[in-house]
DNA sequence: CGTATTAGTTACCATACTGTTACTACTATT
DNA sequence: AATAGTAGTAACAGTATGGTAACTAATACG
């Protein structure tokens, strides 16, 4: 965005975050490992509007942008964990702001 | 989402927004008129990236879902002036999280 | 032996989203 | 008379996104 219609184009932060998270699954995956690890199985069925390719898609992006970890246990059957790193967890005002807004705004009317 | 797996779907807050300006482009265009009523080629000019048609389209929705309001001024040449609603204003902390992230952590990646 | 489990992958298809180009009406300016 | 400016719209095309169904490997259970 350019901010200074007399100047440069500056880039916009709103822009830059919408490019990392702004998908329409990634927030509400980053608001599901918002307090614990969760395996791929966990996220599937909390998001249970999501397909399982697009689940797998949409972490390996968040993990190729450092935002989570992935590890895995060569188990039998296989086990693998996904959490949030460090860049990961400093999403938390953001989510938490859009959490707030959510629960105030559109649950509340839904109930009307 | 769900929030709790032995019990109900409970309809996810993150979910219900991301609905609302989950595109692309309408966070940037409510950061955008965050602080100022704004003429359509003004949008335009600060958001170089996007096309008018898709711009038109996005007000469109942003205005049928309350969040913005269209003022239409019949001059030659027209005008029309484009500002939040109340509800749009209360979209502003949020805004700024994601401004302050993406300060943060874009803007100041890329200087590197 | 047959089935279940987990975390995917592959192939294929449908729809949503986004972009380009050309066009409108009306008036002022050159 | 031709051009510029505003805020779009219409027709068309391409890309991105998302979904389904079938399949994989290795082991445990009945």
């Amino acid at each position: 965005m350019v901010t200074n219609t007399k100047e440069k184009a500056v880039p916009c932060p709103v822009t830059g975050m919408i490019e990392l998270i702004g998908g329409k699954w990634k927030p509400i995956i980053l608001y599901c490992l918002r307090t614990d690890k969760r395996r791929f199985g966990e996220l599937a069925v909390r998001i249970p509007a999501i397909s399982r390719k697009v689940l797998t898609e949409q972490l390996k992006e968040l993990e190729a942008d450092g935002l989570i970890t992935r590890e895995q246990f060569n188990e039998t059957p296989p086990r693998v964990e996904y959490g949030l790193t460090t860049l990961g967890k400093s999403l938390a005002p953001v989510l938490s702001e859009m959490e707030k807004w959510g629960m105030k705004h559109i649950i509340n009317k839904k109930k009307k």
